[in-house]
DNA sequence: GTCTATATCGCGATAGAC
DNA sequence: GTCTATCGCGATATAGAC
């Protein structure tokens, strides 16, 4: 019975999830260390001490934010996992839900890029166990496909890596990509362009023999 | 005379080096606000307060280490300009020297990395006059070998982008690629086969028709 | 759960002797 | 140029009233 009432979404809730919203868009901008509880307090309508009631450190809120990251882009990446489809089509899907992920959640991208090229001090364990596994299943659904010779063989894990770079970029690279292309933010059209192109260049590629 | 005489490289010189060096350590680690200028201080060898006689604020420190890292890296990347060669060839220098220093100076991509990520707010106009129009230029270049018919017509923007995120994310990523790998860190041949991959597919679509 | 008040600390930066 | 000493600030985190 208290199952039931748990569905219902108490006021602690929402007012966790206000808080790691703006906690995303802090640490995005400021990184860890560069942001301050106070501010992310502020932006979320509540005061410093208040917000140290529900999340007790600052690192564990890091923690939270990084989870509800990795947990949303796990979920929209299991497009691979759809087997009667053919590869080039899978392909393509993957590309525009990785490139769709980088236009609506850069700021998320970009935490957890920067925690990355930090080195993943804090949440290292967690890409090891949670992000690394399925890599790893995509990359074998690329093996298998070139066992079946439905594409040209190529280095599956560095054909990932590729993939994951390009679409990547579009989140965190944006500001130096705006500066290029003389407006900013990135627009629809920016994006489109974008998935043309490398959807065109990976499937080149794998249909070459 | 005095000109004669500043050529041979003063203490204060050696001891600027050896702090920037050890400054871009650092910020690679920790980001910006989070490396602290005692730490820095600590690994070049000599007490915070004589760092701040040679650099006086934080800032102007980041700030010289970027200009370090961009000008080292805008020398290496000048190969587009040698118009001598065809442009697979050249296609592969560039791809080459810039996987070449993401090996080598991993540091200093991950520096830049984050400072883009986090909206270039201190380094944005350097980023604007120094970055952007060396990456135009190449940019005309790929243009002027579409018009010559050299290659296939393509998005050059964002072909120019796709290369940068490929190379650059083996300095930026390393950490997740040696967990999907399950070695750290990343060498000499997981570099090969980075190359191989890039080369292949950018040249596979240049060469489509 | 929210508030006021405060403890504790590390940081960037400065002052001044030598 | 290097040293000791210290200022002033902002940060995380805690204590306790309501």
């Amino acid at each position: 019975m208290d199952r039931a009432v748990d569905k219902i979404p108490r006021p602690r809730d929402v007012l966790e999830a206000r808080i790691l919203q703006h906690a995303v868009e802090a640490f995005a901008e400021t990184g860890y260390a560069g942001s301050a509880l106070a501010n992310i307090a502020e932006r979320a309508g509540l005061s410093k001490q208040n917000l140290l009631y529900y999340f007790p450190t600052k690192q564990i809120l890091y923690q939270r934010v990084l989870d509800q990251v990795l947990d949303h882009w796990l979920e929209r990446m299991q497009v691979l996992a759809d087997a009667t489809q053919d590869p080039v089509q899978l392909l393509r899907n993957y590309i525009h839900a990785k490139l769709r992920f980088s236009r609506e959640h850069p700021q998320a991208s970009r935490v957890y890029a920067m925690e990355v090229i930090s080195g993943a001090p804090i949440y290292g364990n967690s890409i090891r166990d949670k992000v690394v596994p399925l890599l790893q299943k995509d990359i074998a659904v690329f093996e298998s496909w070139i066992a079946q010779g439905k594409i040209a063989p190529i280095n599956t894990t560095h054909l990932m890596f590729a993939i994951w770079a390009m679409t990547q970029s579009y989140a965190d690279f944006s500001t130096q990509m705006s500066l290029v292309l003389g407006h900013a933010p990135l627009n629809e059209q920016d994006f489109v362009e974008a998935e043309k192109l490398i959807v065109e260049i990976v499937v080149a590629r794998m249909m070459a023999h």
